[in-house]
DNA sequence: CTCTATGCAAATCTTTTGCACGAAC
DNA sequence: GTTCGTGCAAAAGATTTGCATAGAG
């Protein structure tokens, strides 16, 4: 798990440096905080959770390694209602359902979009993404 | 046609007023934007539309009257990658393809969704709502 | 040493809100 | 006449950008 963690990091940064970036320190605890809060956070959580351990990480340079990372296919971005966007890894794929009721995120396999991505593929020549966007709907509780 | 559209809008002004709500100026010519330009418009966008018969109309009037609209299920707003947010008529079942690339919209029947409907409902008990999210991916032409 | 990334501050853009007045019912 | 809606201005919230400097390679 901790080994785990730590290889998708390395890995990612090997990524940006054969991109001609730089393995900063901002970028690896990013990196860090992305995995350590599986699931959906926003630009603000994730700084909070950096600054824990580098106090003096700046919100301008989160949104600019989001961004690159969001270039490099390695976060997926969901805007959600209202309110800021939230980032989160876009390590498997897979889904989710969010509910427009009480907000509660369920992840699903990416198996469940096959059909629909067939579907798409067929009738317009489109390739489904299902880890970047969100299935909105109401949950078993609030329906 | 154009009996159509107006049909829609004393339609939901109607519903307005039984909801304790006024059939003012400014809503209907905002529902007359939204059925002209059928198709994703930012609140400016709308706003442009408005104020060519109306000019002074204010965009903050629109964003109240789009909340509104919303809750009563008239009208879907889609966070579309960066920038602004979209609103569109939610007036038939279905669904939206965006190309992440070049941003083109397809609009698709919600019987696309039905085996993706199925699938949530039996997994989770998740209700899914075709016109409240868009589906991201890569249209044909940017694959 | 070179070039990228960062901090900081300010700007920008989008959306929301308070309040007094005007309009719909 | 009451209550809701609107304009206006200002605030709030989220994200982006310019610039000088620090840090990675």
């Amino acid at each position: 798990m901790q080994e785990a963690r730590q290889d998708l990091i390395d890995d990612v940064l090997t990524r940006v440096r054969e991109q001609g970036g730089r393995a900063t320190t901002a970028r690896r605890l990013l990196l860090g905080a992305l995995v350590a809060s599986d699931g959906h956070r926003t630009a603000e959580e994730l700084a909070e959770h950096v600054r824990r351990q580098a106090p003096d990480i700046n919100l301008s340079t989160i949104y600019r390694n989001l961004d690159e990372l969001e270039r490099l296919r390695v976060v997926d971005r969901t805007h959600l209602g209202h309110g800021p966007a939230t980032y989160h890894l876009a390590s498997a794929a897979h889904g989710h359902l969010v509910c427009e009721h009480c907000g509660k995120i369920t992840e699903v396999p990416g198996t469940m979009f096959d059909d629909l991505a067939a579907a798409a593929r067929q009738g317009y020549g489109f390739t489904v993404d299902p880890q970047r966007f969100a299935v909105i709907g109401l949950c078993a509780d609030c329906d």
